[in-house]
Formats: C-alpha cells, structure tokens, sequence
DNA sequence: TTAAAAGTTAGAGCGCACTCTAAGTCAAGC
DNA sequence: GCTTGACTTAGAGTGCGCTCTAACTTTTAA
C-alpha cells in the first residue's frame, strides 16, 4: 500500500512542479513528509491525496493563507475540527458558486458582442459585393462603443 | 450627451480606481482620453462603455497582454477587424467556458467533502453523547486523506 | 485670498503564487 | 571508481495586475 513515491513521480502524477510541491511544503500546506535514510522525500498514498485535494482547493481560487489555515486545522485538530473545515469549504463554495455566476454573466456580453461581429462582418461582405466603398460608421470613435 | 466626466466619477462608476483607470490608459488598454483645457481628463460616455466593456474581459480572466492585442484591433482597424476580433473573443469564450467547467468538476469534489464532514460531525455528537471517549480513527494521519 | 481637494506625471512598490539558482549531497549505470 | 542525473536547502527572482508615492498644478468652496 505504501508506494514511497519520489517527489518527482508526484509532481507527474498531481501535475504540480517539484518546486511547487517543496513551496507548499515550504509554507505548511502539507505536513513534513517522510524521508529516506538520505533525507530524499518519499511520498505516501495519503500524501498524495491530500495534495489532490488541496489542488482542488487552488483551482477553485482558495488563496493559500486560507489553505494554511485549512490545513492548520487539520493536523492540529483531525477529529475535533470537522465542524470549523466543513464552515470554511461552504464559505469557500459560496464564493466559487459566485464566481461561476459573474462569470457567465459576463460571458454573456462576450456572447452578444461575438454575435454582433459576426452581423457587421456578414454586412461588410455584403458592401464588399456591391463594391461600394464608403466607410463603415459604427465603431469608428477612437474607443468604440460596447453598445455599438 | 457628451456628459465628460471627471476621472473620479469614472472611478465610481465603473469600480475602479483612478490609479487603475490612469494604468490601462498608459498601457494602450483605452486611447488617450480627451482632456480639459488645463490637461485633467474628461471621459465621454464612448469611453465609459468602453471601459465596461474591457471590465468584462478582465473579469473573465483575460490577461492584459491579450486586451491589449483587441484595443489595437479595435483601435487600427475599427472596421476591417471584425474577423480577427470576433476569433479572439471566440477564443476567449472557449477558455472561460473551460475555466467554468473546471471549477464546477472541483466544487463537486468539494461538496462531497462538505457532506463527509457533516456526516463526520454528526458521528461525533453521537460518539459525545455516549460518553465514549474513544478518539477517532478517520483522518488521523498527518496528512488525512481526501478519501476519509 | 487661501486652504483643501482633486488633478497631473514618472516611477517605485506590493502581494500573490510560484519558479529558479547556487552549492552541495546522493543514487544508478557503465 | 566515475559520471550523470535526481535530490537537498536557503534564498533570490519573476510575472502579473495593480497600487501607491512624490512633487507639482488646478479647481473649488469658504
């Protein structure tokens, strides 16, 4: 069960950089981990794990003094801490949940100025066809209009 | 309707700071803005919706560098770029949807822990009103698994 | 008229999350 | 045994997106 993988074979696995993993180390989001007689780190299964779990954590935005305090918790209170882990992940859910809705909101108006580009090119083809030269009008203000 | 502004109001209406406003001017991310006979800036309702709109971008994560690239489309080419425009902003569209598929993968991930906990939270209450001292075996190890 | 508030610039500084370097030790294959 | 590559540390450097400072001018309200 205890794979003893090297730091190398970790970073492959949770696609983290072997810099980042002795960063995160560095500054207490994971515990001290094991060493070989020559003090080379020798990851366990749980190890890997729980840097899984933290990457989910850095995916979603957690800045890392909140991981640490996160994972503060965990080792220094593993079974009497559930209740102060379980409030910070639903903090933490609240704001990737809003997060997620500013985002496509404003994905929303991408959207529409996508759509409205693709009008003005299918109507500058349309000119081009007629070989009427006249210069388009919209958009031509130095900063061009959103609404336009 | 050319309202002119003052750098402040912009700031208030747009949430960003004047510092803010002054850096994506000097970083070509807005055109030069026309100013007052003593050189203040005076911001027209043009510019305000452009700055809405590059807000959009930035919120959806696009880097400078590349809003940057569609200021000057938009600013050399106002009506020649509508192609180019539109690809970026399709671009752009594809990473943000990416982006928000990842962070409702993660927070499913994190929910599941949420609900761990809670049942974890439950289980101790139970363990406190039997009287049971006994200290539990679940992430105990120093760093608790994911799958606990 | 004068004090305070708001504007200007060039350029320095900051916080975040890495990312890399230097100088050295250890491990595996020839 | 020796080379090559992976490992160790402390600490410096990087890139991004602001954010602030200093020194100065202009506007505004009392």
């Amino acid at each position: 069960m205890e794979q003893e993988l090297t730091i190398q074979q970790v970073a492959e696995a949770t696609s983290l950089s072997v810099h980042t993993l002795r960063y995160y180390e560095r500054c207490n989001l994971i515990a001290p981990i094991g060493r070989s007689p020559s003090g080379h780190r020798r990851y366990s299964s749980n190890d890997i794990r729980w840097i899984e779990f933290l990457t989910k954590l850095r995916l979603t935005g957690m800045p890392i003094r909140q991981m640490q305090q996160y994972a503060l918790l965990v080792r220094q209170a593993p079974d009497t801490s559930f209740h102060e882990r379980r409030q910070m992940l639903e903090a933490h859910r609240e704001s990737v949940a809003q997060q997620i809705q500013q985002l496509q909101d404003n994905l929303a108006v991408i959207d529409w100025k996508i759509q409205h580009y693709a009008e003005l090119e299918a109507k500058s083809h349309e000119l081009f066809q007629s070989a009427a030269g006249q210069s388009a009008a919209s958009e031509s203000a130095v900063n061009q209009s959103a609404a336009s």
